[in-house]
DNA sequence: CCATCTATTAACCGCTTCGGTCAACACCAT
DNA sequence: ATGGTGTTGACCGAAGCGGTTAATAGATGG
């Protein structure tokens, strides 16, 4: 298997990650030589085959690598134990950012594997997913309480607008190629800070507009 | 060249540029073959060489026809026209969803193309891109009108919320595969009315809160 | 200085796939 | 029959694929 990887230094292994990541996260598990990725890591092709046995043994040592890193830094930023709805999106969003400055094409890579369709490996993907997803679904829906936002915001509404727009703010640094985390970083702060300005509601309606609305 | 493409009936035309969107928009140039594209098209790969000469006249033709489409629908749609910030976003909306369930694929193809880094082919994308953008940057930033909205809001941090928020629901459903246009019309519209409801002035506001907050 | 071990690679293998060609087939109207 | 048109399967040389192997270079240790 894969004993020799793991006796190398912690920053080679990083490389031989990273690029997996990238070449996986690009192209379709088919489409995604050993070659590329060897020249990505900088080392040779035999030298991979050395680390790992074959393609496919790569590939599901990324993925499961992939849940595991992202499950640990999302508990260790603690984005779970928060109450407050911004407070746990400010520390969700910085350890994703976080991961993301390690491993700069984990993310794309963890949503191509999730939608990977090759029998080769997908039926594998699929069942290792499990855990995953199931410390992911603790993310549960917070109980919001209504008056802290806006009288009458339909407050589902609001929480999946937000999402779009991260995941649409990602997207257009993904797709652009170069992933500048600081800048990302700053306009994350931004949209959030946005978000608390329109969302929240404002101190001097605390009182004046109770129930007039409904 | 491709003369003998232009007499086919335009179902079957509007067939193979399908195939073409669909098949450039999920692989790299390189990484996508011909014979892919024809049987997406259901014809043999013979033909698709007897309708273009090789892979580069085609791709190159999908790039420029990509442009005219949307830039006709675009304009015919009116969105350029429209006064009112929601009513310009909801008839562009309207043009690109048209566009969509005629062409499901032309969105995801367009921007892989604008980042296509084959030296084959980038240079003749960049080069023909002029006009396209040209175009698509007549959509100005549109004079806003403060009252209209609820005080003290940042418009253009709401502006970039919103591009981000549809473009993050757009990548949600190119993910998962389906492009589902009927869905995809059904989200944007709620989200265009929530944004109605949080962003507006509300009705009840306009004398009371004045200046209060500057 | 030699023997041994380990990390690393170039060269190679058989196989598949690629872009592109070509000769032939089927169909239709002369 | 004749000729034009639309369509295809079979084919070509070249390139790329996953994976193997024999050899190289360098460190270690006696």
């Amino acid at each position: 298997m894969n004993r020799k990887f793991f006796s190398l230094p912690q920053e080679k292994q990083q490389l031989i990650l990273n690029a997996g990541f990238h070449v996986f996260s690009r192209n379709s598990y088919r489409k995604s030589p050993m070659s590329e990725i060897a020249d990505a890591a900088g080392i040779s092709k035999s030298l991979l085959f050395h680390y790992f046995n074959n393609k496919k043994e790569l590939y599901l040592f990324l993925w499961n690598t992939c849940a595991k890193i992202t499950i640990e830094e999302m508990e260790r930023s603690g984005a779970y134990d928060e109450t407050d709805l911004f407070g746990s999106m400010e520390s969700g969003m910085d350890a994703k950012l976080r991961l993301m400055r390690k491993y700069p094409d984990i993310g794309t890579f963890a949503v191509r594997a999730f939608y990977e369709k090759d029998p080769e490996v997908s039926a594998d993907v699929r069942e290792s997913m499990g855990q995953y997803i199931a410390v992911h679904a603790r993310r549960k829906l917070q109980k919001l309480d209504p008056d802290d936002f806006i009288p009458g915001i339909d407050l589902e509404m609001m929480y999946r607008e937000m999402y779009w727009a991260s995941e649409g703010c990602l997207w257009e640094y993904i797709q652009r190629g170069e992933m500048n985390v600081d800048a990302m970083e700053d306009d994350f702060g931004k949209l959030i800070d946005f978000w608390k300005s329109v969302y929240l509601r404002r101190p001097q309606e605390e009182v004046k507009n109770e129930r007039k609305d409904i």
